[in-house]
Formats: structure tokens, C-alpha cells, sequence
DNA sequence: TTATATGATTCGAC
DNA sequence: GTCGAATCATATAA
């Protein structure tokens, strides 16, 4: 940077009456030095950043200020921070009500930071002018010179920058606990609906032997139980909370596939009972609309549910004559599915641990399933495939399942699995 | 108040 | 990027 000519050693004292009249480049140098914000830099004057260099703490906060929207450009600095926020804190369009109550906040804060700023500079000012003022009166007794003048200049910039510091780090400690407050999804967490819970466990133990929805089907599995959700509580799910779900849910069966046993019979008796429904009006239909369709393709339709696939009706029929919980091979289960077929072809069933309602909608199954002509067919291809599930070292195999498998509950422009773990 | 359930986050592996 | 695993923090049941 050009350095600033030599100014005149007491230029205070020869500018007696004006020193703007007198020395204007001398005084404006002054006046940069003092206000370096709001002097015009055009005239490259040395500011106080070129001595001293930036604090880093001074910086790191004002980054930080920046960051949040805090400082920076108005144009809604405030509103975009807090989207940003609300992002990176995991959040998305849910409890968008919290979300505008954080803005409102952030925006507060922002006012008032800058309402303090402003009248820190103006004290700043005017504290500098009232030394001036006290220098030139001096300079009417004594000489005076430029050092001195700018020795006075840093320490009321160094307290006013101290102060400033404390407004800054206080403005960023509310922005933290407000942050910490209103996007912490820690703090803020909130169970799902006991509706939206059940869609998820639905789908979940309905692919219990591939329990990997695609990202399709969290979309779709994200809208189903928004909806169902948005009757009762206001929220919605997002995908990554399906995600989240789905990886707490695959990892805590795993851990403990005891304690969720009930629970998979439940769902697979639910399965069984929206099947049964399903056949029955599948060959309500069959009889009644076309007595001669072969029904080798063994499919009970409604809008929402197919069963289609050899692996799908294994893992049904595993879950309901078994009491297993899909197609995990359980201990001292054996060939599950084998079993299952035995007891499928006898009169007799396997399914102690299935309870007596579970029985019943069993039956019912069993009843309408027999109607089906296909059903030998199924049973047939049935063999074909080994359960599968938790593999020996714990993970979700996926031995012989064919890529298009379509779960029980799945319907044509339903959820589709990801079969691609 | 305590125990358990559950949604979210973090971290390392792939 | 997703995944499993561990963990945290909160909600809820007992």
C-alpha cells in the first residue's frame, strides 16, 4: 500500500482555527483511522486493520455472524440462515411452524445486533471527536503531534473493538442456544403416530427377508404415513426419517429377534387377513366375471396388494403356519419353510406360537387359499426356495431372491423393495 | 422416579 | 452415497 505523505508534526497547531480548512488530507487520514468502516476508502489511507493485525477470535466470530445471517447483507440473510440452519440440523419442510419460530427469533437477534452495533460506532465517534476536540483545545497550549494523536485514536479503537468483541461473542452465544433450542432434532423429537408406525412396520415385516426399501418406496412409504399422520398429530415424515427407521428397526430386530416376535406375528397375521380378503374377492371374481381364467399365476388382487412371486407367498405362508417372523432362520426352526409346506399339506399346524385369533385368521386363509386353483402350483414352486433372511453371520442375505420380487402388500404402483443390498 | 422405547446422530466400513 | 453399530436425548409406561 502507498504510503500516506509525511504529515506535518503539528499540523494541529499551524490548522488552529479549522483543521479541515487547513490540513483536509491530514484530518481525513485521522478521521479513517477512527471510522475505517464508514470513511470513504477511496483515498488508500492506512486503516487500523494494517496495524494491527486481525484478531483471528474477532474473525472466527465474525464469520460466524455471517454464517448465521446474523451480520451480512440484509437482503433476507435472516430467513435463508435459518433455512440453511434447519437443514444442517436435519430438519426439513416438517415442523416448518418451529422453523418460522426460529426465524423470528434469529431476526430479533439480528436487530437487535445491529441496533448495538450502530450505537457503538456512533459512541465510537463521537467519544473519538470529543478527544479530538480535547487535542486541538490542547494543541492551542502545547504541540502536538500525529503519533500522539493516533496513540490516542487506538486506545478508544481497542476498547470500543473490545466491546464490539463482547457484543459479537454474546450475539453468537443466543444464536447457538437458539439454535440448539428450536433445530436440535435431539430435543426436539417427537414419536411417530401410532399410524404411521404401523404403516412402517407393515412394510417392514412384510420384507423381512430384504427389509431395504428402495428410495422410491421411502418416498412413497414417507407420503403414505404423512397422510396418516397429518390427521392426527400436523407433522410429516421425511424420507431420511423412513430411513432412520428402517435402520433402527433392522438393527434392534436383529439385536433382540425374541422381544419382536410378537410383533412380526401380529403383522403377519394382519398379512394373512388382508390376504384372505384379498383371495376371497379374487375368486369371488375369478367365478363370477370369468369361471375358465387359469389362475396359474396364483395372484389375489385388490388396489393394494399382490402376491405374485413364489418368495413372497413363502415368507406369508413361513409367518403364518410357523409363528416365525418372516423368513429368518430362527433357532432349532430348522428348514422353516419346508415345515411350513409339511403342515400346509396336512391337516394340522405349526403355528403354536400364533395365537388363537392368528389361528382363526389362519383358518380363514386357509379356507379361501384352498379355493384357489393355483395353490398346488404355489406350494410346488414353493420348494424352490430356501427361507432366507438373517444369514449365519447376522446380515440380511439375499440368496435366492429373484430381482423383482413384490412384497404381499404391494400392489401394482405400490412400494417396491430394494433389492439391491 | 425409574425403566424402557424410540427417533436421531455419529462414526467407521464399504 | 448407504449400511451397521453405538450412543445420545427425549418420550412414555410402569
Amino acid at each position: 500500500m502507498a504510503r500516506r505523505a509525511p504529515i506535518c508534526h503539528n499540523y494541529l497547531a499551524q490548522g488552529r482555527n479549522d483543521i479541515g480548512e487547513t490540513t483536509p488530507i491530514e484530518y481525513a487520514q485521522v478521521l479513517a483511522m477512527i471510522m475505517p468502516s464508514t470513511f470513504s476508502p477511496g483515498l488508500s489511507i492506512r486503516g487500523a486493520q494494517e496495524e494491527d493485525p486481525p484478531d483471528p477470535q474477532l474473525m472466527r466470530l465474525d464469520n460466524m455472524l455471517l454464517a448465521e445471517g446474523v451480520s451480512g447483507p440484509e437482503k433476507g440473510g435472516g430467513s435463508a440462515a435459518a433455512a440453511a440452519a434447519a437443514a444442517a440440523a436435519g430438519g426439513a419442510a416438517d415442523n416448518s411452524i418451529e422453523h418460522s419460530d426460529y426465524r423470528a427469533k434469529l431476526t430479533q437477534i439480528r436487530q437487535i445486533y445491529h441496533t448495538e452495533l450502530e450505537k457503538y460506532e456512533q459512541a465510537c465517534n463521537e467519544f473519538t471527536t470529543h478527544v479530538m476536540n480535547l487535542l486541538r483545545e490542547q494543541s492551542r497550549t502545547r504541540p502536538i503531534s500525529p503519533k500522539e494523536i493516533e496513540r490516542m485514536v487506538g486506545i478508544i479503537h481497542r476498547k470500543f473493538s473490545s466491546i464490539q468483541m463482547q457484543l459479537k461473542q454474546s450475539t453468537c452465544e443466543a444464536v447457538m442456544i437458539l439454535r440448539s433450542r428450536f433445530l436440535d432434532a435431539r430435543r426436539k423429537r417427537r414419536n411417530f403416530s401410532k399410524q404411521a408406525t404401523e404403516i412402517l412396520n407393515e412394510y417392514f415385516y412384510s420384507h423381512l427377508s430384504n427389509p431395504y426399501p428402495s428410495e422410491e418406496a421411502k418416498e412413497e412409504l414417507a407420503k403414505k404415513c404423512s397422510i396418516t399422520v397429518s390427521q392426527g398429530v400436523g407433522s410429516t415424515i421425511t424420507v431420511s426419517q423412513v430411513s432412520n427407521w428402517f435402520g433402527n428397526k433392522r438393527i434392534r430386530y436383529k439385536k433382540n429377534i425374541g422381544k419382536f416376535q410378537e410383533e412380526a406375528n401380529l403383522y403377519a397375521a394382519k398379512t394373512a387377513v388382508t390376504a384372505a380378503h384379498a383371495a376371497a374377492a379374487a375368486v369371488q371374481n375369478s367365478q363370477t366375471n370369468s369361471p375358465t381364467t387359469p389362475n396359474s399365476g396364483f395372484q389375489m388382487k385388490d388396489e393394494e396388494f399382490q402376491l405374485d412371486s413364489a418368495e413372497s407367498k413363502n415368507t406369508l405362508l413361513t409367518n403364518m403356519f410357523t409363528g416365525s417372523s418372516g423368513s429368518f432362520n430362527l433357532p432349532n426352526s430348522g428348514d422353516i419353510g419346508f415345515l411350513s409346506m409339511q403342515s400346509l399339506n396336512g391337516d394340522s399346524y405349526q403355528g403354536a406360537q400364533v395365537g388363537a385369533n392368528v389361528q382363526s385368521q389362519v383358518d380363514t386363509l386357509r379356507h379361501v387359499i384352498s379355493q384357489t386353483a393355483g395353490y398346488s402350483d404355489a406350494l410346488a414352486v414353493n420348494t424352490m426356495y430356501s427361507p432366507h433372511g438373517l444369514s449365519a453371520n447376522g446380515g440380511w442375505q439375499d440368496a435366492t431372491t429373484p430381482s423383482s420380487v413384490i412384497s404381499p402388500t404391494e400392489g401394482p404402483g405400490s412400494v417396491h423393495s430394494d433389492t439391491s443390498n
